[in-house]
DNA sequence: GTGGTCTAGACCACT
DNA sequence: GTGGTCTAGACCACA
């Protein structure tokens, strides 16, 4: 399951954030090869926008092969070629690293401030007592 | 000085690009009130976009009263009120390392790969050296 | 529904004049609150003007949070708070009178002269048939 | 003499402003035939916008043979046509009475409000002490 | 069909 | 040479 976030207020198109959170889930595991999509019309309600809106980002996806949709079936997962490989996920945790490096660098942030500050980031230390 | 970078991939409106990288150079005190902003021209030249893109993008702040115009003179930074205050700095870490931790959380990085990352970065660490 | 009367030899630009109407129109009421504007295409139309000089007209006063615009549906009265108190009113009929008065003055009419005038304004006085 | 109000607001541009308010000072008899206005540069100082913008004005009112400026020595009224016959009078009074009615009617103001405030203003009233 | 964005290019207003 | 306005026309986003 994937769970969608809209944000109306920063310019990116609703159908866009849709595709763009899609692929995310994909690329971070969360959706999975063969994984049932909630149907256009469910997903349109739950985020109250408009049915063509899901349906335009489920085209699109389609189109690129990430979606197959069966009629009277629904829609799925087609492709997990995104998932990354060992060398992928180091290169993504550098441009990651780099672009927040980045930010926080213009605000004057040091790197002190910033560990200091992920130490108390509940999302990246819960994983440890997971394990 | 404030350098622009637009991507046009991403379904940001230019303008709103453009728009967002002025407020984000005042709040990092990147642009200082007062200060003049490249003209239309020159960065629609800069940008290779139309110079009503650049135009709109600087109307919008006058609207807001973030910029003033004088007319065959230049456009320059009205308001820095945008600057952050300690409480708000403070706020702004947490709000960025919330945000960059739960995208590296869902790639499944640990708080390790991470520091051992950032502090890779030079971008943060040449303060050090500058020191 | 709202009328609109372009000015093309005054120097006021198009999309100025735009504006001042709707602030107008809700002013005296004409405009309420939630009530949808015409199309930018239609009042172009109307107009005879470009699209654009509408849509910038539109744009600005949603800037100014005074209108709403739900891409796909139309624009509508967003803020109504222009409507004026009983002592705004009054205010602005004191404001109303001392500039006409002013202008009058200026071209020697008396006060007598003035009223008798005003005597004969259908739109002033129909009010009194219609009740 | 002639006293200028600028209005940097209204989006009518300055030199038009200044146009407008001679012409109207000739309409209502304030200035008179062969009368000599403010030289550009005093009339720049005194209204604090640029030399040129003045200069605008007065070439713009030679075109239309309204002044006549005599090298070294300054602007003069050249045309006084413009000075209202008895009947144009009463058609600018119909006029100036009529767009006055037409805004105070769509604030729905009644003929008695107007009466009772235009007997108010001072302007329209101390005449008939001087006389 | 409704609003949004962008371009190319023209001409005006002002310093 | 700076910003402002407008047009015509194209194409996109959304309901």
């Amino acid at each position: 399951m994937i769970s969608f976030v809209l944000d109306y207020s920063n310019g990116v198109p609703i159908y866009r954030q849709i595709i763009d959170q899609i692929l995310f889930g994909i690329e971070t595991g969360q959706l999975k090869l063969g994984e049932q999509l909630p149907t256009v019309r469910a997903l349109a309600v739950t985020l109250k926008v408009n049915l063509n809106t899901v349906s335009k980002a489920y085209k699109e996806l389609e189109i690129k092969n990430v979606l197959t949709t069966h009629q009277g079936s629904g829609t799925y997962i087609n492709r997990v070629d995104n998932l990354l490989s060992e060398k992928d996920r180091a290169r993504k945790l550098t441009d990651l690293c780099n672009q927040f490096a980045t930010v926080a660098a213009a605000y004057g942030f040091t790197i002190e401030d910033i560990k200091a500050e992920l130490s108390q980031c509940e999302i990246l230390n819960k994983h440890h007592h997971e394990k």
